[in-house]
DNA sequence: AATGAATGAGGCTTCATTCAT
DNA sequence: AATGAATGAAGCCTCATTCAT
């Protein structure tokens, strides 16, 4: 679906997104039907189809966004910092941010995982935001700053840990935004900590 | 639903669990039909019906008894170990092992926290892994092993690089599944190491 | 749709057959919906889709006995007729038998050859009609009895000519239907008859 | 519909019309939208409902249309032709000509007699079409050109050959309509030919 | 004259579930 | 225990038509 719209039709669009995005979430893709959704915006079920030519579509361009949209927010908070270390911390704090943002991204992202049709759109922006923090995972690593190791493991370490601490602490306690981001850098930095232990 | 099961019925309702297993993770819970389900079983309608009183219900069946299946795995593979970090290691391990066995697991749990009606069995099964954890953290912080840090915060961390790196790395490329295990621990418990770094 | 049915099961698809196929002729194929077929049969609208895959399905299955139908009676007339002019007459004759019985069997033709999803199961048909008649006309020809003339040529103005005899006057007077066939046959034998004429 | 056109308006009238009896044949009446043939014609949908009250409007003005032109060339083709059957033949070799340019005038009427609202215009303008031949059929049977026959059903005759003939033959072998005009005049002059035959 | 946005009834189809056998 | 036929609500989508601009 590619229509030329005017400035009142992005809109429109924008705010079924929006308004779609947030059903999909709290009910789940398939219970949220179509005519629920332009029942909620007040309008004819033909806007839908105007602007979408199926649901299928709304549902990979609403995913399409929300990544463009985190992946801005994280280059904006990177900047030019020269430190790779660095760079992956302010990754860390800006994702959580935006995740704060955005509560609904979470579900939808793991919908998407598990239907096929949707997983190859995944696939593709999982490796773009992986491919970011590799780059600056090896940095660190010639830099000696990080040890070595499977830089793309350790990327998936980063997120694994990122995305499951804003899903499980970021909702309950929004208050302690910060406290939570720096737990997860400091998980990402350190794990567990100072474990010189007797390994076996 | 709670027949009294013969042998074979009891086996009857572990084939109808295993096959709707795993088309609900290859194409989804709602896209898979009940008539999909027994079709590829080979029997008639009634037999589903027989054994569950709902869709909805045979998918709260399958979740539990995963979980259920996991978690005797881990307490299995910890035994009595005195080592609270040793503890989770063991744990992080036997947790990869049982999902390289059990792939379509990820995608169900997935869909699950999709849906309001299937998070709350999800949730009271999170709690009890995070249970697991979190009381080997404290204990490990008591005995200076861990550094310190809100040990239910460490043990999402733990859980989310786990889960993470299983899913990205398990299958793609499963004769590591030990590189992949070997990972996780370390990451969990170094993070990404040594990084006494110009902060700032 | 090969479902395998019992008695009772292949009674229901010949009723639904038939309603529709009635529905079809009168009100056309898109106006008539599923809804208004069930409805009309009082059956749910499931009964429709375990008996048809789809309104198209159901239409060419109509199209497909129609014709087999027709076919079937023409060689019952014909029988062993060795005359292969008389055979003509005779194949001319049970068709219009045929059409008198089958009223709507015209407009659901017509309808067909007006989409092209169904212009292919048409087309192959009528190469049978045509097939069988062009047999005889060859032996005519052979035998001195028909004139010289492209065989096929002259086949489609005898199924041209029953056609337009048979939809024009066999249900306006139905009760001529005899006079009906010998003006077809008369036709298709002499056409407009002597006309030695002062030709320009 | 009856505006006031200015001589652009007349030629964007007939364009669409043009357009979408093209359309129609190809696809069928329901399957052509009108956001297909306005889409096809790159204007907006104003313009249709400019022009033309309605789809169905707009069919019913083809087929007028259509209906029109044909009577004319015949007519034109007639001229004054006082032997009745020569005029029954350069009407059929003008109905040809003008069929061989008007493919698909074939496809809309036969979808016009499909249903009940188009048919009544159809019945109209077949009346003329048979009236006009039944004049010339009628003199010459008082001429002793033609048989002695109800003149309804010989003239249908001569519109169920020729209209076949043309459907088959025409589109096929283009380059042939000389000898399928040849084909329908004869079959419709004599028929079968000389079948002096055992009857019964 | 013309556009693009909007309407909403209605179409085809699916599917969880029930029921007679 | 099991089957296959049946139900009907509900889903996605289309489309002729209207309307504001």
């Amino acid at each position: 679906m590619n229509r030329r719209l005017t400035a009142r039709g992005r809109e429109r669009r924008q705010q079924l997104m929006e308004f779609a995005a947030r059903r999909f979430a709290e009910n789940g893709y398939h219970p949220t039907s179509v005519a629920e959704i332009v029942q909620g915006m007040g309008v004819g079920k033909g806007v839908f189809y105007w602007y979408f030519s199926s649901k299928e579509e709304l549902f990979a361009e609403i995913l399409r966004e929300s990544q463009q949209s985190l992946r801005r927010r994280q280059q904006a908070a990177i900047g030019d910092e020269p430190d790779p270390v660095r760079r992956i911390e302010l990754g860390i704090r800006a994702s959580l941010d935006w995740l704060a943002e955005h509560r609904h991204y979470f579900t939808l992202i793991r919908f998407a995982a598990t239907e096929e049709r949707f997983t190859a759109a995944l696939r593709r922006n999982q490796e773009i935001a992986v491919g970011d923090i590799v780059r600056h995972v090896k940095e660190g690593i010639v830099a000696g700053r990080i040890r070595d190791g499977d830089p793309e493991m350790l990327a998936h370490g980063i997120l694994g840990v990122t995305n499951e601490l804003a899903h499980q602490f970021l909702f309950r306690r929004a208050e302690e935004a910060e406290a939570v981001a720096d737990a997860a850098v400091a998980f990402c930095l350190e794990g567990l900590g100072r474990t010189a232990a007797p390994h076996r």
